[in-house]
DNA sequence: TCCACTTTGTTCGGTAGCCGAACAAAGTCG
DNA sequence: CGACTTTGTTCGGCTACCGAACAAAGTGGA
């Protein structure tokens, strides 16, 4: 009982607390302009309460004020807004065999990107040295007088455990056993350090830039070397009982299916991901000979680009990928009934070619087929929304608590 | 923009505000008893501060002073205690074919119990009258110096839309379109009436009373005439954005199954519910000549006794459900991580009966399978569980915000 | 038995956050 | 040009909460 009531009161990510000063803050982030006596309608604060707030927040150089607007029949207000360049962040993507890093505004514009690929599985050291190293390129390629960081968030293809975040990892990486990534990062750049599950942090993207801004709860599918979903709920990241909610890659979508390496049969993972779609381009190829992807690269960007070229092996490869992805997500639909659908990574490129044979495949497994599949979208923001989405993770974190930010001393 | 932002800020289920008044009257309620310096600890708030809120909460009747406890090496608390007998709460369950009426006190405790078969589906104003009556058949057996109730909460076999949930029933009961049921209620009892789907509130009952108690993260699973699912959040009820989240009986679980009313093959609710279960004992009858089930009455009840006396025919019918529901809960672990599976409805009582089979599918379908399969269990509630869990509908709703208790004015 | 020490619950200023009224500044509109 | 609006600030006051101090009521050691 007692264990209950503490968890409830000390939940990490808890209604956010801070008070007026992050409602306000988070209020004109949200807005491009904005003036006092407007904050003070939205927050159904009184404007003298609003102006004490702004009054502290300005000298922060969080927010600042820029000129005036159109008078509403009286006197004119003062615009404010929030100062996007007050400071950068780091947002690092540990792939599978790959390492990224985007650094930020405090818009989630991408003012520099590196990227480079790793043995990542097989080597924690030198993915944290390349981490770090990738990182220092993109802060020095801003110039001499280039801010410090305010935070580095980390994305990790592995389900992180809310309670013990920095154990990550080992679960899925045995290599990677009590290595400590975070601390590489922290002890180097000596900022706070958040991390999260990629596909977490991918749909943590799409929330703040891409399809699914004012969107509070919906599903985002991720297709690269694994599968992955990250679920929104109520505009905060659901992890589950033990943050594994989300790993949908051994969800058996066919009994009769081939043998996973997870010791069942008909994964999703045996049929969609990196390898599972190169080998069946290869199983495949004898019935296409003319295919372009004959004889080609064989890695996904080959399988993208034909498939825009309408290649008929192509196609036929993302059909049934689509038609796999598509058995999962109606069972997304029925179960969590998300306000929409966003599927991100690998295929997103695809756009209608991916999501018409998805929608087919979602339509006739759910209740209330047209207005369930009509939600179901690609993503936009591309290969770069996982590093993206990291930094976010950061962004977020200090808005709902702006004492992290630097400068800002707690309340 | 904006209206993502108000959303945010009126959302109906938000974090629990009404301030200290709530938390202390909450944490009194979820104790036996406990001392003023006890909750200052708990709730982090100084000795002085909780000593007025207790002094102001002592009036209304819903806390007492019940003597002093242990001391702990200095002077003796006084023990208080939350007044379960200040007031009655009415839950009343409609099913699919009956009505049933519970009386409770604020402990969960069920006072009086109605219940009464009835054809709901066809028949709306008699529904709404034999409510009305079994509730006030419950009132008035507590004799004449009974208090009113404070509050109904309604079951509904139906998906609720979070946004209109009084336009409920008519999307699965055409027959009930545009009838006012919970207008009828409140004409006749002159109190605040709250209504939710049947499962979503057995799940809340398990959260409660019963083995869902200090999890917060859970998904329990009603089988009944059809098959539904409630699903807890970190200690909400998780609706979704339309209101259907845990619609799982038209989950696919079989491609090449038997045709569905909802136009697809192999739903999950071909499988399991009380028409396809009697169905599936009548064609088995044939092979079991012997069983107790040759002749017998045909209703769940005389499949749960007969599986209850291990007759082969009843444990083979009830082994090929636990496999079906298996599927569906794999996808539930691997997709929502929640910290604990609970069965309810018509096969609970056959306990590990059911469960063996159960898990046994379930761990075939899971990455983390001993685990995961582990935390499946069947509730003990019983039929009671729905009505119970109406009422404690609106226990939750009056402790977020005392002022819906009577005699408790607003803050 | 006495005394030092704890714990509980209350009392009593003091502080911080917020509100509302009043006001000056700056605008619109007939 | 004057009546009315809107914005932003100032200032007094209210409420919630804290911390210190204190009395009441206990424990435990010498």
């Amino acid at each position: 009982m007692t264990t209950a009531w503490r968890a409830r009161r000390s939940r990490p990510g808890a209604a956010r607390e801070g008070g007026l000063t992050t409602e306000v803050l988070e209020f004109v982030w949200r807005r491009k302009t904005v003036s006092r006596a407007e904050i003070a309608r939205h927050t159904g604060r009184s404007r003298s309460t609003i102006s004490a707030v702004v009054g502290r927040l300005l000298p922060t150089g969080l927010i600042e004020e820029v000129g005036s607007g159109e008078s509403r029949g009286g006197r004119r207000p003062i615009l404010m807004q929030f100062r996007d360049r007050a400071s950068v962040i780091l947002g690092v993507d540990i792939g599978a065999a790959h390492v990224s890093v985007a650094l930020t505004d405090l818009r989630g514009r991408i003012l520099e990107w590196r990227e480079e690929d790793h043995p990542v599985q097989s080597d924690p050291r030198g993915t944290a040295d390349l981490a770090v190293r990738l990182g220092k390129a993109c802060l020095a390629a801003r110039g001499n007088g280039a801010p410090a960081p305010m935070g580095i968030g980390v994305a990790v293809p592995s389900p992180v455990d809310p309670g013990s975040p920095y154990r990550i990892l080992e679960r899925i990486l045995p290599a990677w056993h009590a290595f400590d990534l975070l601390g590489v990062l922290r002890d180097h750049f000596e900022v706070p350090v958040f991390v999260d599950n990629d596909a977490n942090l991918g749909a943590l993207a799409e929330h703040h830039w891409g399809k699914a801004v004012g969107i509070d709860d919906f599903a985002y599918l991720k297709v690269a070397t694994g599968i992955g979903a990250g679920l929104m709920i109520d505009g905060e990241i659901y992890r589950g009982a033990t943050g594994v909610a989300g790993e949908i890659g051994h969800v058996a979508i066919d009994p009769r299916g081939p043998q996973c390496v997870c010791g069942n049969r008909g994964c999703l993972a045996t049929f969609v991901g990196t390898a599972p779609l190169l080998s069946r381009i290869q199983a495949l190829l004898p019935d296409f000979p003319q295919s372009v992807l004959n004889g080609a690269v064989a890695d996904i960007r080959a399988l993208e680009d034909a498939a825009l070229a309408d290649d008929p092996l192509a196609l036929r490869v993302v059909d049934e990928a689509a038609r796999n992805l598509g058995i999962v997500i109606a069972g997304v639909l029925n179960l969590m009934n998300p306000g929409s659908v966003i599927v991100g990574g690998s295929l997103a490129r695809l756009g209608e070619r991916l999501l018409v044979p998805l929608s087919e495949a979602v339509a006739s497994r759910t209740l209330v087929a047209s207005a369930a599949a009509s939600k179901i979208r690609t993503s936009e923001l591309g290969p770069r929304a996982t590093a993206l989405g990291a930094a976010t993770h950061v962004l977020a974190a200090a808005l709902a608590d702006p004492s992290l930010f630097p400068g800002v001393k707690a309340t």
